[in-house]
DNA sequence: GTTAGCACTCCGAAAGAGTGAGTGCTAAAT
DNA sequence: ATTTAGCACTCACTCTTTCGGAGTGCTAAC
């Protein structure tokens, strides 16, 4: 068990390190005001510290940093988060009360003002359709051959998709198909669409339409549906600005991953609730495991529907960030529940 | 007037230049195999193209680069578009070929091969609402309050939108007012349905519906169009293969600048016909001159709705851009026209 | 247990030397 | 009148070397 005093030191010198980002020797600790102890003892300590397994040396007579060790430990037992400034809560104040008009214009803006206030990046992982449901569908012919189906859902999220019409099927008939689907496939939840439509209106259309097999198959085409989850991301060249990646070939691999939809998912998947650091070698994807990854999520009727989250070097400010993402992601779920 | 043989050292510096991104001295050139005279032969024609301001050096001892000027001398005099390789025109027809159901999916796919085709970054510029028109406009309740507005376009674009409901409107009221903006406004552009709704519909309005005060602010609400474009990018990242931004710094002003929705305003505004060439500081901003821009346009109907286009270090692939991006911008006017 | 003192380590900046690719100029060759 | 060979010169780069400073670990005294 660690005394008081290195539990201490351990902190002012991540604290100091998140800070500065220059390994932290001993007499830079001595030299704070609550510190009474000499730049020795700190030394003593420190090299326990190391043994440890908490801090790291750059070199042999280098000041310490923090390992990923560290940092675990710091953020499971050092941490109080900070109360939010006023500015920041002006901010996500002022971000929730605006008008917004789009559904997506909030997770774009969310995410944008996330990353303005912490410097780094972060990604916003949109409602998944799993959750949400169908409010209503839309058939908008083009032309004689194109339509447009829309899609809303109950988070008033709006899909559209082209579509063929096939030919020789009636206007009237097409009508009444885009009724029966309103009427039968309401408040349906999006991820059982296409089963609902396979095992309950077949029998339906073959009671009520005349061209039974042609819309049928018109319907297939309508409702392969891609599940592609709605990414945001704020403030991607963020990460130009941390020192950790002063390198171009670094910022490459983590920009290009984050490109990658199967590494988006595997990052984000939310598997718990509240809030999740994830730090380092934690991670389960290679170019992201010299960072650290904070994770929140929102929920819409008690049941996850999307998480919001920060990319940064693992040398974060956690203390900052975990507050501010606590807050948007409670702010996120208000918002849903409220609005719908 | 440059000699036949200037004009064939310039070619072949440039060339050089382009592929190897590093000065181009008197013996490289002289190596070459369609070479028959000597480095000091070479060396003269060079002193004369860098006093014509078409070459310059790096320090007084180095080989050339090419200036600005040189650029576009080559550009404007010295380029014929390479064919384009077999292998490129799969990736266009495949592109081309595939169904895309939703329209947002062509402009995204073909940003990103675009990019993985010439290693720059791609901005493709979504068709304009000026030019195109409204289908058809439908209102989706979500709750008491809170409806969705849709708006289809004649090409196919679908924009929505969260509008509040008026209290103490009738539903049916509601109806026949998205009626009548369908009657009256179906085919108006979408740039002046606003005017027109204020000019004409007002009328209409105090005719047909009970609550017209009401219902005219509402209406306000909705079309309170936000003329925002939709752009599409297309391998951001790519710049940071180049070795002209290895240094982060430059980076980051360039893709902070391409954030901001002026710039890509300033940068893309098709201002005429085919394939516009913009070289370092012929460009208008500032982050942007030490790049080259290339810009095509698509039109519908005649007229330019989009630009295609792909920005990268002055010192550019030229030759085999400009023909990709005259076939791919080719195949979206195609596309426009032949589908709606 | 704490601290002063000291030898030791290693990074990083600065300075110097050597190399090579390239130039410009002059004078000879074509 | 061009073209070319020859040569002195320039400058970026790379390698060393040097040197100061920040930091450590250890020992012995407090």
């Amino acid at each position: 068990m660690l005394s008081e005093r290195q539990l201490f030191i351990l902190q002012v010198l991540i604290d100091d390190y998140i800070q500065h980002v220059e390994p932290v020797g001993s007499r830079t600790i001595s030299k704070r005001e609550d510190v009474h102890f000499s730049p020795a003892t700190i030394r003593n300590e420190l090299a326990d510290l190391e043994d440890l397994g908490f801090l790291e040396k750059t070199h042999t007579s280098s000041g310490r940093i923090p390992s990923e060790k560290g940092y675990r430990f710091y953020v499971d037992h050092l941490l109080s988060p900070t109360i939010l400034t006023t500015a920041d809560i002006f901010n996500i104040q002022a971000l929730f009360n605006e008008k917004l008009e789009e559904t997506e214009r909030i997770f774009e803006q969310s995410a944008k003002i996330l990353s303005e206030l912490t410097n780094y990046t972060s990604i916003i992982l949109g409602p998944e359709a799993i959750e949400t449901t169908l409010k209503h569908i839309q058939l908008i012919p083009l032309g004689s051959q194109q339509a447009v189906a829309i899609f809303v859902t109950s988070t008033g999220h709006v899909e559209n998709r082209h579509v063929i019409l096939p030919e020789g099927i009636a206007p009237e008939e097409i009508e009444k198909l885009v009724n029966i689907l309103n009427e039968k496939l309401a408040g349906v939840p999006l991820a059982e669409l296409h089963k609902k439509i396979r095992d309950e209106l077949n029998v339906v259309f073959r009671k009520y339409l005349k061209n039974h097999q042609q819309a049928s198959l018109f319907i297939d085409d309508i409702f392969k549906w891609s599940n592609k989850d709605k990414v945001f991301f704020g403030g991607k060249t963020k990460m130009l600005y941390q020192p950790e990646f002063r390198d171009v070939e670094k910022v490459r691999i983590l920009l290009d991953a984050l490109e990658e939809k199967t590494v988006i998912e595997q990052l984000l998947t939310a598997n718990n609730d509240g809030i999740t650091v994830t730090i380092g070698q934690e991670n389960q994807v290679e170019a992201v495991k010299n960072c650290s990854l904070i994770k929140a999520s929102y929920s819409f009727h008690g049941k996850h529907i999307g998480t919001i989250s920060l990319i940064g070097p693992t040398r974060m400010e956690y203390k900052r960030v975990i507050g501010l993402l606590d807050t948007i992601s409670k702010e996120f779920t208000n918002l849903f529940n409220a609005r719908f």
